[in-house]
DNA sequence: GTGTTTGCAAAGTGTTTGCAATTTA
DNA sequence: TAAATTGCAAACACTTTGCAAACAC
């Protein structure tokens, strides 16, 4: 079930980046199969929970190149905090506000008409669905 | 045109807020009868444009206490910067990057279906469609 | 009068940046 | 060895907060 080092390798020189120590241990920290959503301060902590020594600067820096590269995708859905996915395929969110918990909906969960056209002098680029939802019986 | 001063006046009441001289002036430019969004500086500037003295700590505070009092709806579409919508009827958003240009778009324009059960132990709360566009011909 | 609100300045977050030292190809 | 990358610390942008003075009711 492990991701083979070449692959995570592969997959960075394909995006044009150099393989360093940290980019190739962050790429197998995200993309270990298992698609999950991060923001710089948990994959920082994952990576030094790991044993893997980099400064949290070089991991925005990092995300920010994946996700220029495609590799990752940026959502929003709070405004305090950047979250990316590691699954870039055509797909929606739930977002438990209050515990901060992301989770996906498949794009085919989701039905989508009648959309209108974007602007003049725009092109779409993408159609993001937010469900957000609350915990039962507010602290309120 | 022009929205009354006992209309204001009478919202925050409803909403139980005392009607300070920087609340009534606040909400002027925000209900004046036309949906817009704003972000605290944007209204700050508007504000202080119109001859309203008033600090951006209490802009800041006067968001929060009207969109907890419903009058207003926190838009989420720029992890930088939170928007606020005077507009809390179902609807939906085109956002252009770059430009940071945020429309309305009426809620019979889009169609959603099949929609998935929010997860156990929580309750929907809202479902939020942002349409991403960016200009053509990018300065790429 | 009493409790609320304001404004200031300071503090707090999350994020970006300049630059010397290090590393990759 | 040339160009890219890293890490640190400082800088940043936006937002919140503590508290004394001002205000609403």
């Amino acid at each position: 079930m492990k991701t083979s080092y070449s692959h995570v390798h592969d997959r960075l020189r394909g995006a044009g980046l150099r393989t360093t120590r940290q980019r190739l241990a962050l790429a197998k920290l995200l993309f270990d199969g298992v698609d999950h959503h991060v923001t710089a301060e948990t994959l920082h902590a994952d990576a030094l929970a790991g044993g893997v020594r980099v400064s949290l600067a070089t991991v925005y820096n990092t995300l920010h190149q994946f996700t220029n590269a495609g590799l990752l995708r940026e959502i929003m859905v709070d405004s305090q905090r950047t979250y990316f996915d590691t699954n870039t395929r055509d797909h929606h969110h739930f977002f438990i506000e209050d515990s901060g918990t992301l989770t996906d909906i498949p794009g085919y969960r989701v039905a989508l008409s009648r959309l209108p056209d974007p602007p003049r002098g725009t092109v779409l680029k993408s159609v993001d669905v937010v469900i957000r939802a609350v915990e039962e019986s507010p602290k309120k």
